[in-house]
DNA sequence: CATGAATGAGTTTTCATTCAT
DNA sequence: AATGAATGAAAACTCATTCAT
């Protein structure tokens, strides 16, 4: 369970300095990496550009990714964490007795913001999917992030009083998610927000109303 | 003098079957495009590759397309202009007293195919959204026509009934029109189609419902 | 002598026709050329468009001109010989007794337009200069016709009344010649060409002066 | 805390090889295009053979130059300051009360060498002379030559005693930097260097005579 | 003979990746 | 470990030339 019992070098206290500087370096390469996906798009994006705005040589880069698609891989990757952590804590703050309306009120305001249209449909969302769509290997990533999702949606739907067998509700787990894209669809097209987010929740509320309550 | 004599030719189909055969060879670089895209992804594609598969050479291509994104211009042109037709041809197809439950069933089926599985969402389609996502000019052309589809859509939701301003309606179908990629986004990730057709059915429905039935 | 003796198939009348057809496309082709010389530079200049101005097909070009090169030859040949005959034309023209101020006058109206300045110096002149640079098949026509020229300038020399040995009059014509250039490079330097013309004719006569009235 | 150690190569000489490498490839990338200028020409100068010749990648070739027409450009540049250089130098080697004869006397030594004939009138010049009316930027860098090297001229009238209004100076300055080419092409042509500097000594005084003794 | 579609070698340029220092 | 100059394969595109019709 602890870290260090895998490697026998990290004994040395001369090693430990450079294994915070590496992962600092990591940490770096892949934030300008997303910066410069956002501010150029992915078609600028080479691997000089990426060593140069993060202050080291494309040698040293080298040295932490074995290339170009590791970098956008393991971006993507934290990317996708991040948004299943965020649905992970918001399963776990569900009260055993919370009511489905407050459930669904926390759950769009969490994922969603607050009320008022400030969503950050972010570049580097965008991006990254194109990232995605061109790398093969970045697919498999996201095939296996959105079985994740959809699980974790399962589990909440279960957690405000869903019923049906797991199978059904994994997959409506998926349309939900796959929904989701929708809003970054229409919000592009030119739908206001708010509009477009009132209308998403229609749609959602509907498609599970009849899983939470069952026709009798 | 004999100058008539020469002007045999102007009769004979000379020079049809090379207007032909030009048509042959768009279509032929259009379709080994496609397969290309659909096979191993717009990364690979080159237009040695295209020029190869489509069995001629380089400077034949450039005979017919000015340069490789006029070739995807085209192809998402063909695409798109596609799916407006069939739009089209349904809106025409609406009856002045048609009733509002009709038309959403004939639409469903005219959109989506018949009731039974037979969906072909290409990976033509993804492709061609890569694509669009890597080249402004294509990106402008999709704008375009996701706002003529929310047009066709407006004026089928006033066929059917719907009550509204127009901007209203208008957002209402840009909103319904990226909706429609929950399909996709649902369907690989696995959900059986007809499961999501019909979450996407009661979605479509429940957003409606409030122009269709308006608050007395 | 007759020109009808080397060939004997120019016996029938059939074949008459096409020779004249060919002297006039091959007038056109090189009367094209000229033009997209002049018009868009040696740059732009392609087979194709050579012949598509000429109003016929590549392949028919090929029929009267093995390559490009050819064309820019026979083109660089024709512009010289024309250069030639003016000269030769002149030298033709001077009366057995004609005073020596009456034949400079004669030549500088003769080579360069009438006392005002409309010297044509024309772009044919400068894109043949390129394409002559170019290829060094037209390099060595260039040298034979300076040859030619510093010739004829030498016979005008002697008939003036200059004297001299023949080497050393043909030298003066050479140089004389390429002064010439002088001209073309002030007068794009912006130098007014009455200004220009009047430097250059002191020059050639400081330069003549010598042969002319030798020193006694 | 160990960070000083490293810091031990900023004392080094690692900076200045590299900096004089670069220097160093630079020229050789520019004295192999002016090698293979005057090999074969400017049709045969391929990006490509530049690099194999200079014993580097194209991609080496590529750090040092944006472009093709940089290489030109630059080779253009240097060869246009050479000139300007051994001219202001000149101009500026004139003692105020110098006699108008030395000034001329010296002035030819230094433009055309020593009296004896080792005019290097390289075929690099005749090249770079059409790689300039190819590329419309050098031409541009020519034009400003020719007018700076008109104005230094013009000084050196002035300093010689000449007298005129400025313009007229100038263009007498662009006029005799014109004639300067016929000494080429006369060269080219075959007249002995000696005869050839002989008879442009004296074209250039019977032009200047009038501005330096001016009719009383 | 004419046509012009077809060819493909050759050109400029980019950029992921390597490796000597 | 770090550096960044060097590499060269590969991409888009051009155009002189050929040849089936």
């Amino acid at each position: 369970m602890t870290d260090g019992v895998k490697k026998g070098r990290e004994i040395t206290s001369r090693r430990e300095p450079s294994q915070v500087r590496a992962r600092e370096r990591v940490d770096k390469i892949l934030a300008e990496t997303a910066g410069l996906l956002t501010s150029s798009g992915l078609e600028k994006l080479t691997t000089n550009h990426i060593a140069k705005a993060a202050g080291m040589s494309v040698g040293s880069l080298y040295r932490y990714f074995p290339n170009k698609q590791a970098i956008l891989y393991e971006l993507y990757k934290r990317w996708l964490a991040e948004v299943r952590e965020g649905l992970t804590v918001f399963r776990d703050s569900i009260a055993p007795e919370e009511p489905t309306e407050s459930i669904e009120e926390r759950m769009f305001s969490s994922v969603y913001g607050d009320i008022n249209g400030e969503l950050d449909f972010s570049d580097l969302d965008v991006e990254l999917g194109k990232a995605m769509q061109l790398y093969p290997e970045l697919q498999e990533m996201d095939r296996l992030h959105g079985l994740k999702i959809a699980e974790l949606l399962r589990d909440i739907f279960k957690l405000a009083g869903a019923v049906g067998d797991d199978v059904q509700l994994l997959q409506l787990g998926s349309y939900l998610y796959a929904a989701n894209d929708s809003l970054h669809g229409a919000v592009e097209a030119g739908v206001p927000i708010v509009k477009a987010l009132q209308w998403h929740r229609q749609a959602v509320r509907a498609v599970l109303a009849p899983y939470l309550r069952p026709v009798q």
